[in-house]
DNA sequence: ACAAGCATGTAACTGGTTACATGATTAT
DNA sequence: ATAATCATGTAACCAGTTACATGCTTGT
């Protein structure tokens, strides 16, 4: 364990309580939200500041699940609340120890997942969720394209392919760097899978574009 | 032109209009919210009561911008309030003209996208979109059972591989009834490309489901 | 007569976004 | 000194979801 010892963590979870006595009424509820799982994956591989996790998670877990800073603030709130999570005022220095001038709230906040965290995740991950929702824009553009004439999407398509080919190239980086090993344990085949998830669907999605694009060109003037 | 003539439709935007006056500041918004251009165009396709809108939308544009039958009436009414839309109570007989038992709202309304609708629809096809954000809770959840242990997600992971299938074969019914012309012009070449995008986006997240799912059951207790 | 489905909505809440604010630390 | 960036938040708004409500029409 290389969380801090958790003296005071089960604090207010009245509210949450007396919310749920009377919101859970009909069966089976099919819950969203998973952005607070997210935040606490991504706590569990490193305990940080708010801060830090705002950064870190553009870089992994961001890709296929994005976050604001003002998101992840307001859920490290709640999570704290509910007691999934514990926080530590980290001392800038290490010294110091009772002296008055430590008054001051030295700034900041190190989050850690506690044992209640845990089992949410876990009770989550098996709850069942959505699938197939897929919301893109830039089909819904298309498909208006189709409907009134030809408006020269061409260029807005051409940026997307651009947007897409440099995420593939990012994924593909992120492959030669971390994935050449021969031998890998389950957790790294896992996280492979996840991004050849990615790879594969921004390899498909540039292909599709660029046959795509000769057709939404407008006819010359 | 199908649309009804339209005596009185610039109504009321005087709301709309100092909202914009006071939330436009900074530069380059990047906007959001397709939802009523998505509308727009079902409705540019066919004139509609909103339930009527509801059920359509659910098998076209629907599948890959869902919207419930709430939003629309809330879109619906915004968009009248625009100016982009027209709203004509039909009568559900033609007859009785004139007197008064007609008094009682007979309910259904049909929409029909006016002028300026179509310009805002253009105008918005050719702003530019976000591209790349792509929330799939799945792959949150693998990224989860990775760091935390084997959970057992295979039964999921299978439940929604069923999903993805079920949804490749009704667009696979499409093509066969829609697309199996040899002859098409450019709206149905559009459509047709939207309609594979969503075949190979399934077609691949079915073999990539299929070749994770051994590694997702729990080893026998 | 009653049920199923047509048709339109209101109210309350949750989650995501944008703008704004503020103070501390580190590098030039 | 001053700029960058670390670090944490508040306030307001907008969009999406869920639950509830109501009245009409059509079929059995």
């Amino acid at each position: 364990m290389t969380c801090p010892d958790l003296r005071a963590t089960i604090t207010r979870s009245s509210r949450a309580n007396s919310q749920l006595a009377i919101s859970v009424p009909v069966g089976n509820p099919l819950e969203r939200m998973s952005t607070p799982h997210a935040l606490l994956i991504s706590l569990i591989e490193k305990p940080s500041s708010g801060y830090d996790l705002a950064r870190r998670f553009d870089r992994s877990i961001g890709y296929f699940w994005h976050a604001t800073h003002q998101q992840i603030y307001r859920e490290l709130g709640r999570m704290a609340e509910h007691g999934w999570i514990a926080v530590e005022q980290a001392a800038a220095a290490a010294s110091v120890s009772e002296g008055e001038e430590a008054e001051k709230r030295n700034r900041k906040k190190v989050y850690c997942v506690l044992e209640a965290g845990r089992a949410e995740l876990a009770r989550w991950v098996l709850s069942p969720g959505q699938g197939l929702d897929q919301r893109e824009e830039i089909l819904v553009k298309l498909r208006a394209d189709a409907a009134i004439g030809p408006l020269g999407l061409n260029e807005e398509m051409a940026r997307l392919i651009a947007l897409h080919e440099a995420r593939l190239e990012t994924y593909r980086n992120i492959e030669r760097k971390d994935f050449s090993t021969a031998r890998m344990d389950r957790a790294q085949r896992l996280q492979y899978a996840l991004l050849q998830r990615g790879i594969r669907f921004e390899e498909d999605w540039v292909a599709w574009g660029r046959e795509l694009l000769p057709l939404l060109t407008m006819p010359a003037a």
